[in-house]
DNA sequence: GTCTATACCACGATAGAC
DNA sequence: GTCTATCGTGGTATAGAC
């Protein structure tokens, strides 16, 4: 913040980024990323103290003007809905939208640091839940509320359940660009953000609209 | 397969199993999986060849029963439904339940093996595709088609991204069982295993019949 | 065939000189 | 701020014991 004097700190961001998008966290070695910033393998730890800080902090860079971007959408959503609730397409295209598109702006991160934020599922737990707990905590109350909103009828519980499933089918699509075309033998490609986008946000939209449990099961669910 | 004599490779398996769930591939280390097992160090790469090999090995030993059961769920819902296509909801279920209901399963793997092929999503790509294209190809093919059927009117290339979409949300129930509490402020838990199923197959269901991209004006008037 | 001992090189981390 | 040297631990390879 304070001692932008060498750049050394934001050619390491730079290498870090790309090093751990293409092979994640443990993939990357540390002796890799700093060859290609032209840094020495302490720096790291001087600047950011260890491997996983140099992570989060890779993370941070990205991801505020990402949720910027993404609670400005939701502002226009709900201005345009005026008094009522916002339309459950809006938010959850406010949600999605940015991050799938980010995939193409490679100034602030590009594919690269899109597939690094998708891989954030699987990395060690301690990681995901700083970032859940740090600069997504922000999102996650304000489109945890949007989305109540936009279905008053839902009861909150089954709300957490559908953004949980919601943001499962958010995050592979980011991470494994080719798992699509395998599914698909070779016809779709993730690779088209703005099909991605209206794929997913019908898909989502009626799934978050989804009946409660016409069924079964109900019956055996001797639980407490 | 054919030489059953020592258990050596069954104490590495069941070792490796609990290993690599609770710290995922990079996270085991093959010393802490030969000590558990009381096998030598040099013991997996004769057995299996390296760490990747064990660990896909740990992965076909569990996922053959649990496919057979998938399949003869989906039998089971084609058979019900005879000439017509079968029940969505159904076909659902048949690729879902079983997994889920695994976690409850300990002497078929029970919890650690789910969580671990949970993470086989954002394991290195290599892995991930050599499954998919083995042991998963089956099952894959048989209910592509079954959703296929069910689902007549889609076009085959929507089904596909909705199919990758699912993925996701059904993996990310898997891997991590705190993440959902986290969402829900500790209302809901992923342990109860029939609550996944309950919540997951009406949602899926009701997002594979979305229509195809409503126009974004459309507020609510989209129920079925 | 089955298993062991041991050597190798790459990794993340740290201390301390400059 | 930067660099070198070094430590402990990781996966891997192989020679050889039973």
């Amino acid at each position: 913040m304070t001692t932008p004097s060498t750049d050394t700190r934001a050619r390491l961001l730079d290498a870090a980024e790309r090093a751990f998008s293409d092979k994640g966290f443990d993939g990357a070695a540390l002796r890799e990323i700093t060859t290609e910033a032209k840094a020495n393998l302490a720096a790291v730890h001087y600047h950011f103290g260890s491997k996983e800080e140099l992570f989060l902090a890779v993370v941070a860079r990205r991801i505020e003007p990402l949720n910027r971007e993404r609670l400005a959408l939701l502002d226009a959503a709900e201005a345009k809905a005026g008094a009522r609730a916002p339309a459950l397409e809006d938010v959850i295209e406010a949600l999605v939208a940015p991050m799938l598109r980010l995939a193409r702006d490679e100034a602030r991160g590009g594919a690269a640091f899109v597939r690094l934020f998708g891989r954030l599922q699987n990395e060690p737990e301690a990681i995901w839940r700083r970032i859940l707990g740090g600069p997504l905590a922000e999102v996650r109350a304000r489109f945890s509320a949007a989305l109540a909103r936009a279905l008053p009828e839902l009861d909150r519980g089954e709300l957490a359940w559908r953004m949980h499933f919601a943001i499962g089918a958010l995050c592979n699509v980011i991470v494994d660009r080719q798992r699509l075309e395998l599914l698909s033998d070779g016809q779709q490609s993730s690779e088209d953000v703005e099909g991605a986008i209206a794929h997913l946000v019908p898909f989502l939209a009626a799934a978050f609209r989804a009946r409660t449990r016409p069924s079964p099961a109900q019956t055996r669910s001797a639980r407490r």
